[in-house]
DNA sequence: AACACGATCTACT
DNA sequence: GTAGATCGTGTTG
């Protein structure tokens, strides 16, 4: 990695979630996996923003499930879906307050051969553009739930290139909460999960 | 113990 | 555009 590159610290997640989210844009997700480091460049992400938020996962209290939201900044809420698909997470604000930003596309930038192994067939600006792609091409599971995002397995690089033009629009999937604009992405992007509406 | 459903994706019409 | 895959979780009985 460049030598400019900087691992965010836990400092920059200890903020309100709708700073948080958009700055992520342009930055860098690296797993540095057992074989090679796998990166992508965040071009979308949503976030979830405490249980005000009918979207939320914590919005009707804490479980097992959910209790890492509840915990201090900085570190991966990782959950398993539809039967087949995760989602990765990174936990925001004050340790109480149960907050995280859905990483939800990125398009590659390190360990191509071992994403493409991992989603086999796929185009190179499909193979991390929606959450579920995203894990699996990045090999994230529930395995990864917990996880200190200020250490050395998984984190976010400001790799200090240029700052993206953000565009915002309802958040996809989600039955109630869609009059909040809270999905943000990259406009220029190709690896969106889907346009912008 | 049973059930409904989900912050998705793919294949097919 | 829409149906089907597939299963952990939270809720209900």
């Amino acid at each position: 990695m460049a030598a400019r590159a900087r691992k965010l610290p836990r400092s920059f997640y200890n903020r309100p979630t709708l700073e948080v989210a958009p700055e992520l844009l342009g930055k860098y997700l690296v797993h540095a996996t057992a074989h090679e480091p796998v990166s992508g460049r965040i071009v979308e992400v949503e976030a979830y923003v405490g249980q005000g938020d009918p979207a939320c996962h914590a919005a009707r209290g804490k479980t097992d499930r959910n209790a890492v939201m509840f915990g201090p900044p900085g570190f991966a809420y990782v959950y398993f879906i539809y039967g087949m698909y995760h989602c990765f997470n990174i936990v925001t604000e004050r340790e109480g307050f149960p907050a995280a930003v859905l990483i939800r596309a990125a398009e590659p930038t390190d360990g191509l051969s071992l994403m493409e192994y991992n989603s086999p067939g796929k185009r190179h600006h499909e193979l991390l553009s929606g959450p579920g792609k995203l894990c699996r091409s990045m090999g994230i599971t529930v395995a990864h739930s917990g996880l200190d995002l200020t250490g050395g397995e998984i984190y976010v690089e400001d790799r200090e290139t240029s700052v993206p033009t953000i565009v915002t629009g309802s958040r996809i999937g989600i039955r109630s909460g869609t009059d909040l604009l809270w999905r943000f992405c990259d406009a220029d992007s190709g690896s969106l999960s889907r346009p912008v509406g």
